[in-house]
DNA sequence: TTCTATTTGTTGTAAAACCAACAGTTTTCG
DNA sequence: CGAAAACTGTTGGTTTTACAACAAATAGAA
């Protein structure tokens, strides 16, 4: 424990924990450090999940294996992510397996074990909250990510992202934090369609855009005289 | 509140809350019963939202607008559903805005009161445990539904979904609760299209179907001799 | 600066998806 | 039972996307 002591301390879960009140709550998390090497299976698909962890160092992927034995990687894990937040808080089997991607550390902590926390000690509150804001904040993500995939074409995902993109920073001209391909892998397109699409509607008025940064362009009704 | 006290109990939320303490809890939670009319507006997008709610009579719907003010219906909410949870729980802006259909009556509670319940009783840890299982679960449907999406073809798109239906229910043969058009709309494709996929899935010998019952068939690998 | 690597836009072709229309099947309900 | 409604599969014409290959623009390093 006592080397990534301060890493801990940095992570979302952590972070409003008083210093002193560290170690007491880690233990009653059954706080546990694991260290894996490169390859290594972290988690199996399907094996039930009781604790969440946090990836103090290295990279891990998300990997899916279908009924056909064919696999795909879903996601990619830095660190200081948590890991299995969901899946261990619903007490169900791990939806993919967590594969180690070079060597990792991981603290392993006992999910049930924040409920039961004593909730007139700061530290413990801070720690409830932060897990139940990590879960909220995930779930908007995936909720953002579902109603701008969830378009018939390309043009409209791209609306629709890049709608939500003004609206959330206030002001029809903002940088996006994608390059194009990460975009286009966001919203599940092929990337160079998607160029030519992004071409198209600058034709059709309805933005301007140069690399990541964006204006968008409010459409003047069509007037009626 | 009267008239909804079973209704409320028998809710996700506070179905593990022994009778006699619920009243005190909802009175600790700030709860507050509201009444809707027909097509009036629950929350509007973009507002900050600090309560969520329990849809207990009606039917409401998600609804976006975009930046060209073309407007989309997400999702629909039923009767016993909750509603801006991981809003409420993030502390952040609505990304939606939720209309009744028709009259509906929404309890309303402060979610921040949920983390200061007094962990000695046990009617508050319960509601506690049940909001974020809430979370965790609805976590869970959101990433099964984006690996599903996020497939660049129709076929493959199918696979996912059934392939993971075969892995949970654990057996190669299962129903699958969405008739041909609901499946469609969950992977975001066009149903007839969808259809034409799927007799050519079987063609292929990737599986059987009738209505809404599958049978995946494994692939033998193909002999080497 | 120049050279190199990376990112982005463009284009043509083949494949896939949308869409509408319709026919066959299954379910519902009087 | 029989009629109506709902669900599903099929087909052909049209549009959109994927894919590959390449050119242009940009960023980074020497």
């Amino acid at each position: 424990m006592a080397g990534y002591r301060t890493a801990i301390h940095k992570s979302t879960l952590f972070r409003r924990v008083p210093e002193e009140d560290l170690d007491a709550l880690l233990e009653q998390l059954d706080s546990q450090l694991k260290h894996y090497a490169d390859r290594q299976i972290i988690i199996s698909a399907g094996r039930k999940v009781h604790r969440a962890g946090i990836l103090l160092e290295g990279k891990a992927s998300l990997v899916e294996t279908d009924f056909w034995d064919r696999r795909k990687q879903l996601d990619q894990l830095s660190r200081g992510q948590i890991l299995l937040a969901s899946d261990a808080a619903a007490g169900t089997a791990a939806m993919y397996s967590i594969i180690a991607q070079g060597p990792c550390v991981i603290l392993w902590l006992e999910v049930k074990e924040i409920l039961k926390l004593d909730s007139s000690r700061p530290g413990s509150t801070a720690v409830l909250r932060s897990f139940m804001k990590e879960l909220a904040v995930k779930n908007r993500e995936l909720y953002k990510r579902i109603s701008d995939m969830d378009r018939t074409s390309t043009k409209e995902k791209l609306l629709s992202y890049l709608s939500k993109e003004a609206i959330r920073q206030n002001s029809n001209e903002f940088d996006i934090p994608f390059d194009r391909q990460e975009l286009a892998d966001y919203l599940s397109v092929e990337r160079s369609a998607m160029s030519a699409e992004l071409s198209r509607l600058v034709k059709l008025g309805y933005l301007e855009t140069h690399r990541n940064h964006f204006r968008l362009i409010s459409r003047t009704q069509p007037s009626t005289d």
